[in-house]
RNA sequence: GCCCCCAUCGUCUAGAGGCCUAGGACGCAGGGUUCUCAUCCCUGUAACACGGGUUCGAAUCCCGUUGGGGGUGCCA
């Protein structure tokens, strides 16, 4: 029988990290085995279950490439199939109305426990079993007619004949529950598979309060989807050996549900970023361009009148720079606009001393006539100087870089200067001078 | 309280009785390359929670303790 899985969020607005990861799981484990995978939407809290929420969830599927491969299922629309289950409970004498806490209007449904011990088999964290004496009868139905989660979860991964239940951990009360469930409902049960959970930096579990944690900030953040989905994986899971960056299908081809740890991960940002950075780096080089370039947009930074290949000559020197997308923009500004700001340890360290402010005039008065303006005339232009001035190269290339950009770090200088043109470092070498000369004590 | 799950470097992990004086990665520190930063290369740093067993031999098996987490809803 073909393998079936499901990601079933309920739409709260937010996708978190933890449920994204289940969702790769489920992906990986239904494409490793040529399974479908599938997504049901658990909207049953009306006032939460927004659209816009449920868009969110979709939203972060698409980014991360997790493709379904049925419509989705909504809940809320199931409702007359699941109750139509209870009653055959009720006939069969598996389930009882009752008033007991009641909240007011009737009575609800409970689900007879089997009494005797139930055990299951875990993929992860293998047999499990709870006695009968800790598990009592529960409310399938409430006294207002609406399904409670227990039945509609299982009554639906029933109708859409999901085989494999994979999901948190923090599900495994619940799932003596569900197995009772499906054999009261002469179903085959399903295989489970508990994931352990993502704890945040305390090693607690991520609450509404750590920010971080959902998909759509790491997005906001300049994570690329591949690079957070291969961090995800590797966040319970290896391959058994040392590969660590690895490509979606080699992801596929190696995901299996034993490898799976059962302690709970903490997550590391320093790590993703890293990951991120190896990502950015094996990009093609068109494919990071317009990403810068719609950073650029984003921040209503681009000019339709850019030069194409002053942009794409930017955008290589940028490239193995950095961690996140989103620091393209932080980190070129003196590419593209005169108002670069400095940076005031680098201009301690590098300007605010009386020879850096001369050895500027002096480059400036050379570079005024420099003819041709190159990346190599530049550099033997500077070098040049500093032997006359018997100082060496890193004293004017320092206090040079600083004037030009406004950073300490960055792109080689004479691949900048030749970049923005005799013109503008004249006059951001006049500027600079004009600036620190006073305060250069 | 009761039930359940979990426990290797700071973090993610490899390890399914001898291959482990515990390997890799991130981070951090130092060095090399370079005009800087990043990349790249090299080196270093640092862990089997504790206590009992079992065994010729335990990070690996068993028991206990401690610590963390989950559950104990007419939430999902």
């Amino acid at each position: 029988m073909a393998i079936r899985t499901r990601f079933a969020p309920s739409p709260t607005g937010n996708v978190h990290i933890g449920n994204m990861r289940a969702a790769i799981y489920n992906w990986l484990y239904a494409r490793h085995h040529g399974g479908e995978f599938l997504v049901r939407l658990e909207d049953t809290d009306r006032a939460r279950s927004t659209p816009e929420a449920i868009q969110t969830v979709f939203d972060a599927m698409s980014w991360l490439g997790l493709e379904a491969d049925e419509e989705p299922v909504y809940q809320s629309t199931r409702q007359d199939a699941q109750l139509e289950t209870v009653r055959n409970l009720l006939e069969r004498g598996l389930a009882y109305e009752s008033d007991k806490g009641s909240e007011g209007q009737g009575n609800a449904i409970v689900f007879r426990m089997p009494g005797e011990a139930i055990t299951f088999h875990d993929e992860i964290k293998g047999d499990l079993t709870k006695s009968a004496e800790d598990m009592k009868d529960f409310v399938i139905v409430r006294s207002n007619g609406t399904p409670v989660f227990h039945l509609a979860n299982v009554q639906d991964d029933i109708a859409m004949g999901v085989t494999h239940v994979i999901r948190g951990d923090d599900h495994i009360e619940n799932t003596y529950r569900h197995v009772a469930l499906y054999r009261a409902l002469d179903a085959e049960v399903p295989r489970f598979a508990h994931l352990p959970m993502i704890v945040n930096r305390q090693g607690k579990p991520y609450s509404k309060r750590d920010g971080d944690a959902f998909v759509g900030d790491f997005r906001d953040q300049g994570m690329l989807p591949d690079a957070l989905f291969n961090y995800l994986v590797l966040l319970g899971w290896s391959p058994g050996d040392d590969r660590e960056v690895l490509t979606r299908d080699e992801l596929i081809g190696l995901f299996t549900l034993d490898r799976v740890k059962s302690s709970p991960a903490q997550m590391d940002i320093k790590k993703l970023e890293w990951m991120n950075g190896e990502y950015i780096r094996a990009m093609p080089e068109n494919t990071f361009r317009e990403a810068c370039r719609k950073q650029m947009v984003d921040h209503g930074l681009w000019r339709d009148d850019m030069d194409e290949t002053y942009f794409r000559q930017v955008v290589s020197l940028m490239q193995a720079r950095l961690k996140r997308i989103s620091e393209f923009v932080e980190v070129s500004t003196y590419f593209f606009s005169e108002e670069y700001d400095f940076d005031e340890k680098a201009v301690r360290k590098r300007l605010n001393k009386p020879d850096a402010i001369d050895g500027l005039r002096l480059l400036r008065e050379g570079y005024a006539t420099l003819e041709p303006f190159t990346e190599e005339s530049a550099e033997e232009a500077l070098r040049a100087l500093a032997e006359e001035s018997g100082g060496n190269t890193g004293s004017f290339v320092h206090p040079a870089r600083v004037a030009i950009s406004g950073l300490a770090g960055g792109p080689g200088l004479f691949e900048m200067l030749a970049l923005l043109g005799r013109e503008r470092v004249v006059q951001r070498l006049d500027r600079a001078i004009e600036r620190y000369r006073d305060t250069s004590s």
